[in-house]
DNA sequence: CTGATAATGATAATACAATATCATATTAGC
DNA sequence: GCTAATATGATATTGTATTATCATTATCAG
C-alpha cells in the first residue's frame, strides 16, 4: 500500500505550487524546504509515482530532460527563457487551421508549441 | 583546408534529398548507397561540419535525438508519426496572436510547433 | 606523381539522465 | 508500541547518444 511520507508530500507540493513546469533538479531544490535531506533518487521515484497516479503531467522539451507540472490544466503551451532556462506556462492562443497544413491521409492526435525568448525577469537585467 | 570526400558528398546529399529531417542513424542508412562502408563516426563528424557551414540545420525533438534537414527553407513546422517515428515537414499554417498570450515583459525570438499523429503510410496499414 | 595533412572507420571513452541496489529508517495496521 | 513492508538516501550501474583516439587511407596543391 502507498504510504504518505513527508518527502512525497513535499514533492507534490513543490510541483503544484510552482506555477510552471519543473525539471527533476528544480523539484529537488524546491522540495528541500519541506523535506531537508531529500535525495534525487526519491525525486525521480516520486515523479514516476505521481505521473502514474495522474497528479502531475510531463512536459517534454526538445533537447533537454522533461519537466513536470500539475495535471488537469486547460490546454496551454510553454515559453522557454534562453537566459535562465526556466519554462513558463502560456495561456490561450492556439493553432488555427492545422488541417490545411497537413498532407492527405495524416491524422493528428495532439500538438505542442514551444515559444523561445527572454522572460520579463531576465529582460530587466 | 576542407576536402571533398565521397562520404561528405553522400551525407549532404542524403539530407538534402530526404524531404524530411533525418536522425544520425537515418543519415547513415540513407548515405550507405553512395558511400558503402560509411561509419557512424563520420556521419556525426560531417553533420557537425555541415551545421557549421550552414548547409543543414538541426531539428530538436522532445525526448529523442535531433534530426537534421537542409537549411534555408521557409518557416515551417514538423509532424511526428507515432507509429514509424518519422518526422515530416509541414508547410504554412502558423501561430496567430502570440503576443496576446504572453505575460508582460516577455520577448519572443522564435517558436516551434510539433504535431503528433499518424502519417498516411502508417494509417493504411 | 608525391608529400603533407585532412578524413575515415572501428572502437574505446565520455557525458548525462535515469534506474537499480542495498542498508537503514519510517509508516501504518494491529 | 510492535512488526512487516514500503520508502528513503547514497551511490553504483545502466542505457544511449555523441565524441575522442589512432592507425590507415584518400585528397589535392605544387
Amino acid at each position: 500500500m502507498q504510504r504518505d511520507t513527508s518527502q512525497r508530500r513535499a514533492i507534490r507540493r513543490a510541483i503544484e505550487d510552482a506555477g510552471r513546469p519543473l525539471g527533476a533538479l528544480e523539484v529537488l531544490k524546491a522540495s528541500k524546504g519541506l523535506a531537508p535531506g531529500l535525495g534525487i533518487a526519491t525525486v525521480y521515484r516520486n515523479i514516476k509515482t505521481l505521473l502514474k497516479a495522474g497528479d502531475i503531467s510531463e512536459v517534454a522539451l526538445p533537447g533537454e530532460p522533461p519537466r513536470y507540472e500539475a495535471a488537469g490544466k486547460d490546454h496551454h503551451h510553454h515559453f522557454r527563457c534562453a537566459r535562465c532556462e526556466k519554462v513558463y506556462e502560456l495561456g490561450g492562443a492556439c493553432l488555427p487551421d492545422l488541417k490545411n497544413a497537413l498532407p492527405r491521409g495524416f491524422r493528428v492526435t495532439s500538438h505542442e508549441v514551444l515559444v523561445h525568448g527572454v522572460c520579463a525577469a531576465c529582460s530587466k537585467k
